[in-house]
DNA sequence: GAGCCTCCATCAAGTGTTTAATTAGCCGGC
DNA sequence: GCCGGCTAATTAAACACTTGATGGAGGCTC
């Protein structure tokens, strides 16, 4: 929180954020015991509670590295004619090459609905990435990449739903990429 | 279980799954104590025991009333024609009118990555389901009420993908509803 | 009264959290 | 140079409470 926080105390707080991040991704926030983190790092559950004082402020550190990694992806690149293909297979192939993130995201999007906290960034994020999504739907349009659409709010928030509803553990990855593509063909990218 | 169970019996079973499933739409697995289920039903602990020997086997209860429950709305019904239309409608609706149930199938559908009993059933629903819904699409083309399709089986599975995507907690109701709409436009439902 | 059903009392194993103490390194003054 | 205090980092050991589960005693109904 503070401005100086030495080099080595950042890194534990990492050590620590990232076995949680480990845990949650395997057992559900269910399945988080602050011991377990403690020990996973080598710490004794007392150090743990030095950095992080309450579990619910280390679900926070999680949540925090969990968008951060996100977002990163979220962020269009390349040709402006193909952003927005990009970004589909970007998303779809982080979800694929990272089923933690993929577990966790899940994890916190249903905790959402009972932690305020919580909700308040997943929400922030999500707004966020309709948006972009939105952006990038319009210039494809403007583009000729992508033929006139009536609505882009309603595709982007579709094409969110598809990509979040194909990442849900059920979906075998490959039925998962599978139903993205169509979604492609469907908008004609 | 067994065939003789009384008809008092049967209504305490359904009372504590019904409570327990309410305890899990509200607070997720994370949230699931057996002395409030029992509690809430307004009987000991240990009856609830008596009942269901473990934590274990009372989620086999929800799981089984949730699936049930999710199952009769995936019947298609209403004339051929409008099954498919019909059968988009329903689930959605569902999920909207009680999201109770979208609550307990995340949860479920999250913890089926964990848990085999649970995974073997959710995956035998959604099976289902992606069945059940590739027959109304091939139907329908059939019918002429809809474009022919190159892959009934992705369509199939962007639908279902879709739907449980835009039944996120973090989607508010309106947007989800959009999404699916936006898809039916698309699909040319 | 037999058998299904319910409760009281209790256990053992965790569970997040805290307390008091220890170590290691740094800094200023003598 | 070195010493005493200071702080950050870590630990062992518990504390207070929760949680799933049990055993045996009694009750209700047919």
């Amino acid at each position: 929180m503070s401005a100086r926080t030495s080099a080595i105390s950042e890194k534990r707080r990492r050590e620590l954020v990232h076995a949680a991040y480990k845990q949650i991704a395997e057992g559900g926030f269910e399945g988080l015991r602050t011991r377990e983190v403690a020990a996973e790092v080598g710490v004794n559950i007392a150090t743990l509670h030095y950095y992080f004082p309450t579990k619910e402020s280390l679900i926070g550190g999680v949540l925090e590295y969990a968008m951060g990694r996100f977002r990163t992806t979220l962020e269009p690149h390349g040709s402006p004619s193909d952003q927005l293909r990009n970004h589909l297979r970007a998303v779809r192939k982080l979800m694929v090459a990272q089923p933690e993130l993929a577990a966790v995201m899940g994890e916190l999007t249903l905790r959402s609905s009972r932690d305020p906290a919580v909700r308040a960034i997943v929400d922030g994020m999500f707004a966020t990435w309709q948006s972009t999504m939105r952006g990038l739907l319009r210039r494809a349009v403007k583009n000729g990449t992508l033929p006139a659409q009536q609505d882009s709010g309603a595709v982007a928030g579709l094409v969110i739903a598809a990509i979040m509803g194909s990442t849900l553990p059920q979906v075998d990855p490959k039925r998962g990429d599978q139903a993205i593509r169509q979604l492609e063909r469907l908008l004609g990218i």
